[in-house]
DNA sequence: GCAAATTGTGATCTATTGCTCAGACCATGA
DNA sequence: TCATGGTCTGAGCAATAGATCACAATTTGC
């Protein structure tokens, strides 16, 4: 009977001293006068309070949620980083979130005295997080693209992330001037070995950070809908198993690029899987869902920026 | 609209911050290098979570409703000491927890080195609280009775608390050989003026810790069932108003002394009003929170120990 | 009944946190 | 435009908390 009941009356101190500290916010040095012990026994029992679960603790603020499901996220995946911000409820497919917490990201990345090489992809995130990077002045940062920014009809229109990036930073830049599709592979492998075009990838490889769009392989496919990629094609590839795609690249459910189809013309740089450096897609809707389960389950991407309700889809069984 | 956003951000972040510091455990540093903040601006944040409690503490556990108990009582009376143990639904009306408490105090007061009076009264819990302290040896100490130890057949049988204490610590002890009621108020003030009897009011006078039992002054009221008291002593006293009494003296529902009836009999040592050393009383029923509570709101003592149940109720209404 | 093992303790050292202060920054209004 | 008052920031320091160690107490196993 005696060890129960120590047991008890231990957890019973723990519990006082646990109250005495969170919530009547006293140091330790006093509760352990209070409960007459030393004050190191007095830190004990707070840890054990702690460690016991007797004293939780409740976050009311929506930030709460977004922290716990990226925290799941982070350690379901593995991810070296993992970012929630809350869902608008005005516009659920609004980047203008995930697109401030990249730039965040960007930032951080840039303010580093070392020179560093960022990678940009496709996504309208990516270029709204470009939008949003205050300037700061890097020259001997290196910024790069990993997809090309010219369109099947040859105009240059596509937005141009990296320049803009570059015009913030003072960095040097390399934006990748080929079609992001050629007409045949042979093309596409010529094509990307001509020295400038070689010189661009040499370095995209090296990137310590790449940022990219994840986009879904469905009819409202953002590669189609921009005109990158014929109704046809895009057909082809959900015939062969597309879900997802990262700079153009056509990967299935478990995040295995696509053999064939346009993946053999494309000049884009393709994911390392599976991935290495720090790779972040940047994604919400409820539409993208498979495609980014699909890229984390498959180390497409270790790094993720969403929204809330994007999220919970994904952690959803 | 630039201020609201501002604030909803920082709130926001103090959210954040609170949640990496309480719920995934970092440190300050941890976090103000995830935020991209200053280490000091980091601990900002998560002091402006507490303050705007954002977060909150939960402690899951009985304990916790008695802390929460006795920290209302303290402030509520002004008290300087008070302690609130659970009651034990098997035998709500035991002393054991509340002795157990007392023992405690006690024993804290003791164990100092530098030389202490403590004075004792009466109460079934100051009885047993004695019973539990432990062994300490402490010669410069001094324990007082507060309170007559023959009852009014001339015996001397009344336990002797005084003295079991004293065999516990080697200090010197005063017991009050006296009946605890005279018969008459002249020969009750013939009598403490006798040299043995004034030195032990003396030296009980200068007190550091007095514990004393609360009593009902009702039907049950321990003075009479104990037989110090009669029947009709007791009936008297309830129309005079008295409510409650510590070593004998009774007081009325607001914490003043009676005037008249027995308590111009007592050779016990009255309580200062308003209570200046530390002074606690030790009682647990429903029937004696009344008592408790003139006590307290007339400041008899300046310090409670009690259960839950007779917590909730001195609180109520 | 004894020795081994486990557990708890206080001393002491190191890391973390809270606080103060001087200066920067920003908004406001003359 | 510039002074003015208020607010925010980061540096540095003092207070607080946490970790480690050797040792003591207690329990457990033989």
């Amino acid at each position: 009977m005696a060890a129960p009941d120590n047991e008890k009356s231990r957890l019973d101190d723990a519990a006082r001293a646990g109250w005495l500290y969170f919530i009547a916010g006293h140091t330790q040095d006093e509760i352990a006068k209070m409960l007459q012990v030393s004050r190191a026994s007095a830190q004990r029992l707070v840890s054990l309070c702690l460690a016991e679960r007797l004293i939780t603790f409740r976050l009311e603020h929506p930030i709460a949620a977004c922290m716990e499901l990226a925290s799941r996220l982070k350690s379901r995946f593995g991810l070296v980083h993992c970012d929630v911000v809350p869902t608008d409820p005005a516009a659920p497919l609004s980047t203008a979130g995930i697109a401030e917490r990249s730039a965040n990201i960007l930032e951080t990345t840039l303010r580093s005295e070392t020179p560093v090489i960022v990678a940009l992809g496709t996504g309208r995130a990516v270029r709204a997080a470009v939008e949003r990077v205050s300037p700061i002045e890097r020259p001997d940062h290196q910024i790069v693209s990993l997809v090309g920014n010219i369109s099947a009809d040859g105009s240059a229109s596509f937005y141009d992330t990296v320049g803009r990036l570059a015009d913030r930073t003072g960095a040097r830049h390399y934006p990748m001037p080929l079609p992001f599709l050629m007409s045949s592979e042979d093309e596409r492998n010529r094509m990307i070995r001509i020295e400038p075009i070689a010189r661009v990838r040499a370095v995209a490889a090296k990137a310590d950070l790449r940022l990219i769009g994840i986009g879904q392989m469905d009819q409202k496919a953002q590669v189609h809908v921009d005109g990158f990629v014929t109704r046809e094609e895009l057909l082809e590839m959900m015939r062969l198993g597309a879900i997802g795609e990262v700079t153009g690249w056509a990967y299935d459910a478990k995040g295995k690029l696509i053999k064939g189809g346009t993946n053999k013309r494309l000049t884009s740089i393709p994911p390392q899987i599976p991935v290495q450096s720090t790779t972040i897609g940047a994604a919400v809707g409820a539409a993208k869902v498979p495609a980014i389960k699909a890229a984390l389950a498959g180390h497409v991407v270790n790094g993720l920026i969403t929204d809330e309700a994007t999220a919970r889809a994904i952690l959803e069984r």
